[in-house]
RNA sequence: GCGCUCGUAGCUCAGUUGGAUAGAGCGUCGGCCUCCGGAGCCGAAGGUCGUGGGUUCGAAUCCCGCCGAGCGCACCA
């Protein structure tokens, strides 16, 4: 219906100029949808809009616009100010499934970077919610016709993963051959799990010793050395922890196309190429060694001139430190300026086998064969956390002072608010027995940030296990004895329902605030809620087939004007809501608001469930009426679990 | 100090970019399975939209002040 939606406003700024004498631009005409279902299927409060400019009663400028005709539009009703659309339904429904939709009108790529783990510790439930914005947001651009690449970025290369190193070799006294056969499988748990509990007893082992602290450095030093057992280590555990990851993911329906690394950028050139660019066009400048400025003898970009940058105390952000050495920022400068294509260079790229599948890999020597052309995209959106704006806006100003003013503006951020653990949920956890570090001062507070380093979090994959668990032990009681290898499918695809729904239902400002009990939650405002109307919805079409009733094909056109005739109002009003979808997506995608899509879907089930109890619809004595409601449920269905699966990831499974 | 985000029902959150009678979920109370699956439905109670001004036909939404909370402002990543 974008399509439709482009077309009225279209048609809308004809009738404006022809019967008002105005000339209004099209697309600041607004398309809305009306509180309840007898005020029309869309509507428009333009008449509003145009009151003010012209000085004129709204209510009289809607009635003299309604006699206009908009295309699949039976009838316009001016309501009060309002324009309320009724649609010609036979057609509403055929542009519903042709899925004619408006797309983006340049074929360019996008590049979607989200995940970005850093590879020395599980993943937890922060993670999670980056990852599935991230994969909800490329779903909705390839909605919108976007070709999408999907980046996840490896830090492979700093102390996090050095830490980690440390705690093999210092803490556990591992060698690389010991740290080999874990690998191979002399481990109990799984590795990144054994991380997690690792990485977290380092900080507190730093905390003993000036000699232990120095070994942290020493780590760092070998790893970028290299040609060395300790970068080896470090290699090898980055390595398998990305597999741990990508296979998390993957059991939410999570991939990537290329995964590049950080280590392959420096070993590559890229920042070379990056440094030069920034030095020949000026964006950057060195403090001399001998003056009195704290930055004396680095390279640095000036912020002061840019009016985002305003009022900081530090007007100077270091790009390369006085020893010569270049900063996160500048490494991800040269990222961002590749990812454009405007870098000059390429990394090789290597296939990656993980238990998830085969995934392209950057790497800074030899390239397998067959691999696509990465990178060079139109638009980059980083899907990062709200705390890394900050450089988040440097790196975009990087951009804008080496001339790329075009490409700074389609540097997207999508910041979100992090999930933290409320003080309740860290409280009944430490009562468990759990050894949490954490103050006193901090379980003051409402919530309390994760910390891999503390190892305060909730891993993804225990959260998963306790999704499936309370999913199977649902089912059961429903379906006791059902085989374990159905009772295990239908769980999973539960327990991707809860958190994927769980994690884009809120608005990317605000803090979850983890909570067991409402991550678990299958009733209500979840995921398994829009399940079960998907199910309940193809479970009736099934009865109807075997009682012997004619279901129809939606798409069949005789079928849908047949069923049009006779459809109850609340019947089409259900139907009518997935006539929103693609202004949904579309202002989700614009604002970068994803919640909305869940809603919307919420919505519609919301709508179903009061629906189906309402109106019986095998039971149905008039075969008229029953057809059309077959017809409305066969709809319905095929709308909700498409839009489900193809916009939120959420896989519907046949019976619940 | 400066910047960003936020403050809506007991709790957790929506509120379609300034529009129609402020909505959900959880929790509480009361109903609904001889009837397409009760992971559901129906009903009730619950609101000074932090606060004070302003803008206009119209404000939870925009502007200003105040109160309160969180995050950010490294030669860390």
């Amino acid at each position: 219906m974008l399509t439709a939606l482009a077309i009225w406003q279209e048609e809308l700024a004809d009738a404006i100029r022809d019967r008002l004498g105005v000339s209004w631009r099209p697309d600041r005409i607004p398309i809305t949808f009306p509180p309840r279902p007898e005020m029309g299927d869309a509507a428009s409060p333009v008449a509003f809009a145009l009151a003010k400019s012209l000085r004129r009663n709204p209510a009289d400028l809607a009635r003299e616009l309604a006699p206009a005709t908009l295309t699949g539009v039976r009838e316009i009703r001016a309501a009060g100010g309002y324009l309320n659309l009724y649609l010609d339904r036979a057609d509403a429904v055929d542009r519903l499934l042709s899925g004619k939709f408006l797309p983006y009108t340049t074929g360019d790529k996008v590049i979607v970077e989200h995940t970005n783990i850093n590879p020395n510790k599980a993943a937890h439930v922060g993670h999670l919610r980056n990852a599935v914005l991230g994969d909800t947001l490329v779903r909705c651009l390839q909605y919108l016709g976007r070709r999408v690449e999907v980046q996840n970025y490896i830090d492979d290369t700093g102390v996090q993963v050095a830490d980690v190193v440390v705690g093999f070799q210092r803490i556990l006294g591992w060698d690389l051959m010991r740290l080999k056969a874990a690998l191979a499988g002399s481990l109990e748990g799984p590795f990144d799990s054994f991380c997690w509990d690792l990485y977290a007893r380092v900080a507190p082992w730093y905390e003993a010793s000036e000699e232990s602290k120095r070994a942290r450095y020493e780590t760092l030093r070998q790893m970028e050395e290299g040609d060395n057992p300790t970068a080896e280590m470090a290699a090898l555990v980055a390595e398998e922890m990305v597999r741990c990851h990508l296979a998390t993911m993957a059991r939410l329906g999570i991939a990537y196309e290329v995964l590049p690394h950080e280590s392959d950028i420096l070993k590559i050139g890229f920042w070379q190429a990056c440094f030069e660019k920034l030095k020949s066009s000026g964006a950057i400048h060195r403090v001399p060694d001998v003056s009195e400025d704290k930055n004396r003898g680095c390279w640095v970009m000036a912020l002061q001139e840019s009016e985002e940058f305003k009022g900081l105390s530090d007007a100077d952000k270091v790009i390369v430190r006085s020893n010569g050495t270049v900063t996160y920022i500048g490494k991800d400068m040269a990222y961002q300026l590749w990812k454009f294509g405007l870098l000059g260079r390429d990394f090789h790229y290597r296939r990656f086998r993980t238990p998830a599948g085969e995934v392209w890999r950057t790497d800074s020597s030899t390239s397998d064969p067959g691999a696509p052309a990465f990178g060079g995209g139109e638009a980059v959106y980083n899907v990062i956390d709200v705390r890394q704006s900050y450089l988040q806006k440097i790196v975009k100003e990087g951009l804008r002072q080496m001339g790329h003013e075009a490409q700074a503006e389609r540097s997207i951020h999508f910041a979100y608010e992090m999930v933290a653990l409320s003080a309740a949920f860290v409280r009944a956890e430490i009562e468990r027995g759990a050894s949490l570090q954490v103050s006193e001062e901090d379980l003051q507070k409402p919530f309390v940030e994760m910390s891999g380093r503390k190892g305060l979090g909730f891993q993804a994959n225990h959260l998963l296990d306790r999704l499936e668990e309370r999913a199977r032990e649902e089912i059961l009681k429903r379906e006791p004895g059902l085989p374990e290898g159905e009772a295990g499918d239908r769980s999973r695809a539960l327990s991707v329902g809860a958190l994927r729904y769980y994690m884009v239902r809120y608005g990317k400002n605000v803090i979850i605030p983890f909570d067991l009990d409402q991550a678990l939650a299958f009733e209500g405002d979840t995921g398994p809620y829009l399940q079960y109307a998907c199910v309940r919805a193809e479970n009736i079409l099934r009865k109807a087939r075997e009682a012997g009733l004619e279901v129809p094909d939606p798409r069949d056109k005789a079928a849908a004007r047949e069923a049009v005739a006779h459809f109850d109002e609340e019947g089409w009003g259900l139907v009518s809501l997935f006539l929103r979808v693609p202004i949904q997506v579309r202002t989700a995608v614009d604002g970068l608001d994803l919640n909305i899509v869940a809603r919307q879907y919420f919505d519609a089930a919301q709508a179903f469930h009061g629906y189906y109890h309402q109106f019986p619809v095998i039971q149905e004595a008039d075969p008229k009426k029953r057809f059309a409601r077959l017809y409305t449920v066969a709809l319905f269905a095929r709308l909700l679990r498409s839009g489900l699966e193809t916009l939120l990831g959420i896989p519907v499974p046949e019976k619940m």
